[in-house]
DNA sequence: AGTGCTTACGCAAACGGTTTCGTGTTAATA
DNA sequence: TATTAACACGAAACCGTTTGCGTAAGCACT
């Protein structure tokens, strides 16, 4: 077992002292060629790196940071956690995952575990207990502690830091109006209990396509399905009871289930009935028929809080305070498939 | 901006000196009632955590586990993940990912990032790149070093190390025989192309059901396709072509693709044709009709697999060389749904 | 011979903890 | 009163690096 070498013991072995290892190794002009050759070669024989952790508590920088999400087995913060990896490699930086399960607690355990020098800023998608309990201490500390934190998509007004969303309001509401241009009227919208402030903005725009089209809200036209669990029985009744010819679902799991029930209740999709979802992910592209739906831009969302929270990181230094926080609004996109009727343009 | 305090603060605070204020907030013997609820109140009222690079540094654990798997938009892996951040988490560890996208030279890079002391063990899944090269030797170091390593799902006998994986052979092989068992005769393989292990295994156990049922292997019945690439062309040719009235899937997105082909092309499934994939992920549940396909048990998968691994960790010490590995193999589970016939039992 | 410059290196502090060992003070004991 | 044990605390080493500064050796010059 070749147990890691360090400086120590190449001073030892060549007969110098750890401080001219550490020059010679950085090629530093202090050095004279022959003892730069010698222990340069003798590294290289003995495959010297320098070791992480000591670095990180000389410079206070870890080269780390920490996301924390409500959830990994998810196909949006999936695609969001590998838009931050990637950048993050690219820029020399380690990411440490936690999940918080959707739960407060989780979410405030791990960010104090990581928050103790582990990691030199946060990325995070706030979880739905947070939301609901609108209780932002632990952000708060975190900031006032000049730890950079850069929130997506679950954000809050409350904090003042970075963020990346997209403008959810806005693609539900022009999703709906696609749909009332297509002719249809009776628009239903299936969406999760509404603490979920993403849920909520979803909602508005779909509110504002209605009103503005002259059509009023028909508060039977909305499901409200719990977040994860399967509810079957409440969306069979809903697609049994009441006369729909289109759909915006709020993720596409309820977009898919949706449309299954739809069609064993003897709707042709999308003649009878058109479907819209949230979040482009895998489900949406081999549905039966394939998924008409908004693309969050979720690798994309990923690249941008990662760019951002290494630029505050890399610029800290020199500001103390004053700082101005930015929220980037990136625009979803329709991705039109089979289970809307050709939209003209 | 209330900066992170130190031992050194509060020594200076208090007029301690460092040891004491150390001893004190571990609740020494060596230290007065007096002074030990003096420090502690101090340190509850400045909310002191000891920082965790230190901490590192003295004790040579960092506490992290370095994941590294091919690709994170991958429900398999993503379930692993989880199994395996769940473990870690319980036992005090953070989990730093990193994607080797299925390249070898990003494994390597990736692997040589986080062994200079920034983690404490490896779990992994093999990049495709790797398998095809058969070049383990960034694996050998890091275990001649000492590092702990697990590997799962896709692992490599040449390297000496715990690994957890599930009986692909024996899960193919009697997924093939329920098939068989239910009267169908010309059963049909997609695969990918077979430099990723699982495949292999996978193909291993489709042949051997055939060969004991007296049925030859019949080249024309096996598809290979590209692993990411979506190639409907070869795939739409291979069902018009040929009579099938079953099909094993290495995956569940070929299955699902496979699936909507044959259904294109006038196949009623499961009547006339019959489908079983691997990875029971999202897809299998939402597809049309919903797809019988193989549990792979990703997250208990995880689970193991952080347990070996945080086992050798802390036993570490004791033992130098000499040690015994273990594989462990999970069977595999088939999840019935509608693209099966009813299997009897 | 004395002065002044390079050159080439070592010392020591620092990062933030933990831990071993030593020591001054007090009180109990002979 | 001298000895000693218990108590309460501090000094210092250590983990592996980096880096500012001090300095000995060698040389040139006056």
């Amino acid at each position: 077992m070749k147990k890691k070498i360090t400086l120590k013991h190449i001073a030892r072995e060549l007969d110098v002292s750890i401080s001219t290892v550490s020059k010679a190794l950085k090629n530093s002009e202090e050095i004279g060629r022959d003892t730069k050759d010698k222990v340069q070669a003798f590294a290289k024989l003995y495959n010297y790196k320098p070791n992480n952790i000591a670095i990180s508590l000389k410079n206070k920088r870890t080269k780390n940071i920490g996301v924390i999400i409500p959830d990994i087995v998810h196909h949006f913060f999936t695609t969001v956690f590998r838009g931050i990896e990637k950048y993050a490699n690219a820029k020399g930086y380690n990411v440490i995952v936690c999940v918080s399960d959707e739960s407060f607690d989780k979410e405030v355990i791990n960010m104090e575990m990581l928050a103790n020098g582990s990691i030199d800023g946060f990325i995070m998608a706030l979880s739905g207990e947070t939301q609901l309990k609108n209780d932002f201490n632990h952000l708060k500390e975190i900031t006032e502690q000049g730890i950079p934190l850069v929130l997506f998509d679950r954000v809050t007004d409350e904090i003042a830091c970075d963020k990346v969303l997209i403008d959810d309001k806005k693609a539900a509401y022009s999703a709906v109006k696609k749909l009332l241009a297509a002719g249809r009227k009776r628009i239903a919208l299936v969406t999760t209990e509404d603490f979920l402030n993403v849920s909520s903005k979803r909602a508005e725009g779909y509110y504002q396509a209605l009103t503005e089209a002259g059509i009023g809200i028909d508060d039977d036209l909305i499901l409200q399905l719990p977040y994860q669990q399967q509810d079957e029985k409440k969306s069979e009744e809903f697609f049994k009871s009441i006369q729909i010819d289109a759909v915006l679902c709020v993720n596409e799991i309820f977009a898919v289930r949706c449309m299954l029930i739809a069609q064993r209740n003897g709707y042709k999709v999308p003649d009878d009935i058109a479907f819209i979802g949230f979040t482009d992910g895998i489900l949406s592209k081999y549905a039966s028929p394939r998924l008409t739906s908004v693309d969050q831009h979720g690798e994309k969302m990923g690249e941008i809080a990662a760019q951002m929270l290494i630029e505050r990181i890399e610029q800290e230094e020199d500001l103390e305070g004053e700082e101005v926080y930015k929220t980037e609004v990136l625009t979803a996109t329709l991705i039109e498939r089979e289970s809307t009727p050709d939209f003209l343009l």
